[in-house]
RNA sequence: CGGGGCGUAGCGUAGCCUGGCUAACGCGCAUGCUUUGGGAGCAUGAGAUCCCGGGUUCGAAUCCCGGCGCCCCGACCA
């Protein structure tokens, strides 16, 4: 097998190059920055705390929406028996081969096997059926943040693990409006996640009857666009109508004293989303980390000789500090050469920089640096507590800008299945047709591109015919490889 | 589950074919001195059941047999 070849130019020597291999960047990445590591089980991964940081500060304004949409949060078992996933056939049918098994308790051979859980629907639904009397119990809306368990085969640092932290939120409606409402409403928190907080612009809408979740009547997502042209699903939200309700016998009694059926939805957000920070904003030199979810913020590095100097710069960062108290600050003292601090900490993503030298101190002054681009300024001490905040907030809006500009120098529209298959074969992106929705055309499609059908496109309508077949076509569909 | 590769210090590797000195090198780690505005230099030092078990041999990291583990490539998925 040939060497891997791990090119030793630019300013970083210790990741591969992005434009070269990908997957072993992000790999590289992952590791160095020090998001998470292998672990001694397969398939599994350690997050380390700079990753759980970053996860956190995705985690933490998601469920304050959760909690201002008016959910609240539950725990529930992450041990599920056998028998509760098998009661929706087509639910157990997508999950089961993912199965993670306990058959052993104390010793013995357990009566019933249980199942780690891949999800929660099966033991929410038995479990609610007891809470869930008449109409006036209802909307019932949970949320809860746990870890789950699915037997991937080939797994990936966050993108793809045997065991991931999400939240799934579970909810039980009197009516199918209200339910459907619902759905998109979750959506919507997590398109503003997704752009708001990790400035990855995405597509929303509902997934092909292929492509939905097990068990749910329809499915919507939401979709965005890595830096090597590839699709990420990065958050879905489920419309179940009665199925699971049917399935496990979940009534209550309606306004007219008769029994209903509640209409169901879950919804989720994954680790997943940490996978896809690195991969919609990283470059060769690393992590490129929008500030609002950053663990770090801003970094100083002092620049010193001798004690009396650093005494000096210890007296200003004094002063500095407090005005950048409502940021997230990170003074690196450690004993290492400045040029060391700078590659590091832009391998890890820091969106600013301020190094504070001699130099600086006698103009009064300090020299800013943006991750984003490597441009240097200098502003002065007094006006630190003013200038960062808002360059922080230009940042922000830089890599979503550029992150939209990216997806859309790579989405086309195309017409006929040869120019689709034209598109894979020569570029990378999103290809968006009008389709007639028949799986036949799926199937045809990724036989001869590996692409699939990532979102049906709802802001938009159909007006030529279905580009796979020529049938006349019901939507507008973005295709592309998927992860 | 089918095809290919690899297990030697925390990490990455050399040594193995053709058995023989105290198992070598780089990174990292520790200590000291000199350094510090884009990945520092020197010196000293610590660190290895050579994946496991058996066999061949005077002698095994090296050869033979068996096992275990991991990685990469093809069928599922937040």
């Amino acid at each position: 097998m040939a060497e891997e070849e791990k090119p030793e130019t630019g300013f970083v020597k210790e990741i591969r190059k992005q434009s070269q291999d990908f997957p072993g960047w992000y790999n590289d990445v992952v590791r160095k920055a020090q998001l998470a590591d292998n672990s001694p089980v397969a398939g599994t991964m350690i997050i380390r705390p700079y990753g759980y940081a970053l996860w956190e500060n995705i985690r933490d304004p998601l469920d304050g929406l959760i909690k201002e949409t008016g959910h609240e949060n539950w725990y529930f078992p992450a041990l599920i028996p056998l028998s509760f996933l098998q009661k929706e056939k087509d639910h157990v049918a997508g999950f089961e081969p993912e199965f993670q098994l306990v058959t052993k308790g104390g010793g013995k051979d357990l009566e019933e096997p249980l199942v780690l859980r891949p999800t929660s629907e099966t033991m929410i639904a038995t479990v609610l059926r007891d809470y869930i009397q008449s109409y006036r119990d209802l909307p019932v809306l949970t949320n809860q943040w746990n870890n789950i368990f699915r037997w991937e085969l080939r797994t990936r640092f966050f993108l793809r693990t045997r065991e991931f932290l999400w939240q799934e939120g579970h909810t039980f409606h009197e009516t199918a409006a209200e339910a459907e409402e619902e759905v998109a409403k979750m959506l919507d928190c997590y398109r503003r996640i997704a752009e708001e907080w990790c400035a990855i612009p995405v597509l929303t809408g509902r997934k092909s009857e292929t492509e939905k979740f097990a068990g749910a009547q329809y499915s919507t997502a939401i979709e965005g666009m890595m830096m090597d042209g590839k699709a990420l699903q990065m958050g879905t939200s489920h419309y179940f109508g009665e199925n699971f309700t049917r399935a496990y016998d979940l009534t209550y009694t309606g306004r007219t004293n008769e029994r209903q059926y509640p209409h169901s939805t879950s919804w989720g957000m994954s680790t997943r989303m940490v996978g896809a920070v690195v991969m919609a904003h990283g470059d060769d030199s690393g992590l490129q980390l929008p500030p609002r979810i950053a663990p770090v913020q801003v970094v100083i590095i002092p620049i010193f000789r001798g004690d009396a100097e650093r005494s000096q710069i210890e007296t200003a960062l004094q002063q500095v500090r407090a005005d950048l108290e409502d940021i997230r600050v990170k003074v690196d003292w450690r004993d290492e050469r400045p040029g060391f601090k700078f590659n590091e900490w832009e391998l890890k993503g820091v969106p600013l920089r301020i190094e504070i030298g001699p130099r600086d101190l006698a103009k009064g002054e300090a020299t800013v640096v943006r991750r984003l681009n490597r441009a240097k300024q200098t502003i002065p001490l007094g006006e630190l507590g003013v200038a960062i905040p808002a360059l922080l907030e230009e940042v922000q809006g830089a890599l979503f800008r550029r992150a939209r500009e990216f997806r859309e120098g790579h989405t086309v529209r195309v017409d006929s299945l040869d120019a689709l298959v034209r598109f894979f074969e020569t570029s990378i992106g999103f290809a968006v047709t009008a389709w007639c929705g028949r799986e036949d055309d799926e199937r045809t499609v990724k036989k001869r591109t590996t692409a699939t059908t990532r979102v049906i496109l709802s802001s938009r309508r159909p007006e030529q015919p279905c580009a796979v077949c020529g049938r006349p076509a019901t939507v507008e569909v973005a295709w592309g490889i998927a992860y």
